[in-house]
DNA sequence: AGCACGCCGACT
DNA sequence: GTCGGCGTGCTC
């Protein structure tokens, strides 16, 4: 007897057996509805096997009238669930977050005059009509509200002639793009690069590659010609690109709308229940063909994928750390491969994994090496704070403070870089030297002066600067200790009294409209010194920008994570790369107390390579990733005797396993977090070892308390 | 995830 | 004597 294997997006070991009732049309893939324990719930028929029949069995109860989930879609979640430790259930869960999708569009009815007078005409229906005929077709309360009257009138009116009543959807298709649309002239370089692309999307296929292009040598131009080929190639074929939560602005989308005439699907977290809904549906339908989306559009459920693109892949927004734990770059590459698909890896400064797997073979790499036009990479100069220091109580030494007044005078634009928000990233007590920690917390609190209260960067908790100290009582005793972008801005308002300086952090840019406001401001000249967190290190083009200087480049050093130079030379590279991009000559100026780190020392050569042999070098004689890989175990209890317990009891249950080394417990960086106490176990183990089966059996020879907590990272990046 | 069943403390 | 705490186990 055929049975559908129905996996619910559930914390569910397996899939459940189900009966197909007659007349349903059941297919592997479909979303179902189907009886669980008390509810009917969701879920997608993973198989339909041949069972014992007398076996008592509940029925589907009903199919969704949406396309049934392809065969490699249901793959990459096993896939996915296997190598990140999570169960099937939890991954499905992440493909379903759209409520609403499976279901046809609702509907609205919208009224629109039909030119017929009824002799029964009132000036509550006259209102009525004039709004109709102003505003086009529209909703009956939408007309009741411009005519200042109740909906009843507008259905006396449909009823008597003079309005008529249609029947719309209210998630609309997305507009089809247009992949014959003619590009921009490509540079030699840039059309050789191009046209590997197109020859990979005619030859169809999963075909790897990394687009490794310097800042502004046009990237996005030379991966548009390969999702336009593939578009050409399958009148059905959909374009998936990922981009970090934070670059997907408006700008992008009116550039995509620009190259192919339509705007793409999008998916990120701000988005609404019916914007979500919305796209989730198209994608699932097949109808949407290009999405731009943020790391969870992995999981969109595509009826016909053939590529995907990774934008700035060495982002490490695309690991997501918390609930089920992935990487989406990595998980991107499998999918494509499940998908039989092309996957494009773009990157100015590509992550030393990607680069190791095009040095092996595994991925084709693409090499765009020239700005186009006059613009060339900024003149790097190391500024050693040693031989240099600021003034006491300053953070930019003279060097970098003449640079500054000489860009002023000569009427060009400055940027500055520091990584932390706020007036002070610390706040003591001149009087009895308390440092100030959010409650439940080892996190110091951050000052912020435009709004006069202290915050914690970790759990968001914030409080009004309060006038005396918590601890002692001393008055006016609080004080902010080291460098915040507005503290930065303090110093250059000192220095430079007639410029215009503006802060540009997640806090003074708070939504996409303020953000535009900035960069629009920037970008016309109405700002001379721009101070900034990472926020600015993203895509922005300041034609008028010459300086660039890092007022702190150790911070990202330290914290002995294995990535932190890596991504120190990442960001620092990209931030430098501001500068100079139209005719104007650029120049950076890198504020550092360690100019002989071999990160420092590559970024004053602008010789990324070079960095990244030594990096290798070092993760190859130590076998880490990509070389070994590198697992977490992150445990937490209420309170600390609960966490060392359960740290020893982890411990214990460890499995002995072949070249696999388990360090620890140890306490969290961040031991306390949000009021939990926090362990860690760090795993190592060469690369043919398959450490995600590792963790699995540990986790499953693991019996906690129910309030402790546990969860398993597989290639940690954030070490917290 | 949700829910039921089940076994021990303070209450009308 | 009951109401309710959350530990354990089940859902095809």
């Amino acid at each position: 007897m055929p049975t559908a294997r129905i996996l619910f997006p559930l914390p569910l070991p397996e899939p459940f057996d189900y009966l197909i009732p007659d007349g349903l049309k059941v297919e592997s893939g479909s979303y179902v509805r189907a009886p669980l324990g008390k509810y009917e719930r969701t879920g997608v028929v993973w198989e339909i096997v041949e069972t014992d029949p007398t076996r008592e069995l509940k029925a589907i109860d009903s199919v969704f009238p949406t396309p049934p989930m392809p065969a490699s879609m249901r793959r990459f979640i096993e896939f996915c669930a296997r190598y990140n430790v999570a169960g099937p259930g939890q991954v499905l869960g992440m493909a379903l977050r759209a409520r609403g999708g499976l279901s046809p569009s609702p509907t609205q009815t919208v009224y629109a005059a039909t030119g017929h007078r009824t002799n029964r005409m009132t000036s509550a229906r006259e209102k009525v009509l004039q709004a109709a005929l102003d505003a086009g077709p529209a909703s009956a309360a939408e007309l009741a509200r411009l005519a200042g009257v109740s909906a009843s009138v507008v259905k006396g009116l449909a009823e008597a002639g003079s309005l008529s009543a249609k029947t719309l959807a209210t998630d609309l298709p997305f507009p089809n793009p247009d992949p014959n649309r003619a590009g921009p002239d490509l540079t030699a370089e840039q059309a050789a690069a191009a046209a590997d692309l197109r020859a990979a999307a005619r030859n169809g296929g999963y075909t790897p590659f990394l687009l490794d292009g310097i800042t502004g040598s046009g990237k996005t131009e030379v991966y548009f010609e390969a999702i336009s080929e593939t578009l050409r190639q399958d009148p059905d074929a959909q374009v998936l690109v990922l981009l970090p939560e934070i670059a997907l602005t408006q700008a992008v989308f009116d550039r995509f709308e620009a190259r192919f005439g339509a705007g793409p699907a999008p998916w990120h977290s701000s988005l609404s229940d019916q914007q979500r809904r919305r796209t989730w549906r198209e994608v699932a339908h097949g109808r949407a063909r290009i999405v731009t989306g943020a790391r969870s559009a992995l999981f969109l459920p595509f009826a016909n994928l053939k590529l995907i693109i990774v934008d700035e892949e060495h982002d490490t927004s695309f690991k997501q750390e918390d609930g089920v734990r992935y990487h989406a770059r990595d998980m991107a590459v499998m999918r494509a491969k499940l998908e039989e698909a092309g996957v494009i890896l773009a990157s100015a400064t590509p992550a030393l994994e990607t680069v190791v797997n095009a040095e092996t073979g595994r991925y084709r790499r693409l090499k765009l090496s020239a700005r186009p036009g006059a613009a060339r990479l900024p003149d790097m100069d190391l500024v050693d704070l040693r031989a240099n220091t600021p003034e006491k109580g300053n953070w930019l030494s003279p060097v970098l403070s003449k640079a500054l007044v000489d860009t002023h005078a000569a009427g060009e634009q400055s940027l500055l870089f520091l990584n932390r928000r706020g007036y002070a990233p610390l706040v003591i007590c001149k009087a009895c030297g308390e440092r100030l920690k959010s409650p439940g917390t080892e996190s110091w609190l951050t000052e912020h002066r435009y709004t006069n209260r202290l915050v914690c960067h970790l759990t968001g908790w914030s409080m009004p600067k309060p006038d005396k100290c918590p601890l002692c009582g001393a008055k006016d005793s609080l004080m902010g200790v080291g460098p915040g972008v507005e503290r930065v801005a303090e110093e250059v308002r000192v220095l430079l009294p007639e410029a215009k300086v503006e802060v540009f952090s997640s806090d003074t840019a708070m939504g996409g409209e303020a953000t535009r406001g900035i960069v629009e401001r920037m970008a016309h000249g109405e700002i001379d010194v721009l101070v900034g967190t990472q926020i600015v290190a993203k895509g922005h083009n300041f034609p008028n920008l010459t300086l660039v200087g890092v007022v702190d480049a150790d911070s990202g050093l330290q914290g002995g994570d294995l990535r932190a130079g890596e991504r120190t030379y990442q960001l620092l590279s990209q931030v430098a790369g501001r500068a100079g991009r139209a005719e104007r000559p650029g120049r950076a100026l890198i504020q550092t107390y360690q100019p002989e780190n071999p990160a420092m020392q590559a970024l004053a050569a602008s010789d990324r390579d070079g960095f990244l042999k030594i990096e290798r070098d070092v993760r190859e004689e130590l076998i880490l990733p990509p070389f070994g890989r590198m697992a977490a175990m992150v445990l937490s209890a209420p309170d600390a005797g609960m966490a060392k317990e359960i740290g020893l009891v982890a411990g214990k249950v460890a499995p002995n396993g072949d070249g696999v080394t388990v360090y620890g417990p140890a306490p969290a960086p961040i031991s306390i977090l949000r009021g939990r106490h926090r362990l860690r176990f760090l795993i190592t183990a060469p690369r043919d070892i398959d450490l995600s089966a590792y963790m699995a059996a540990w986790l499953k020879d693991l019996k906690l308390p129910n309030a402790a907590r546990v969860a398993v990272d597989i290639d940690p990046y954030s070490f917290l």
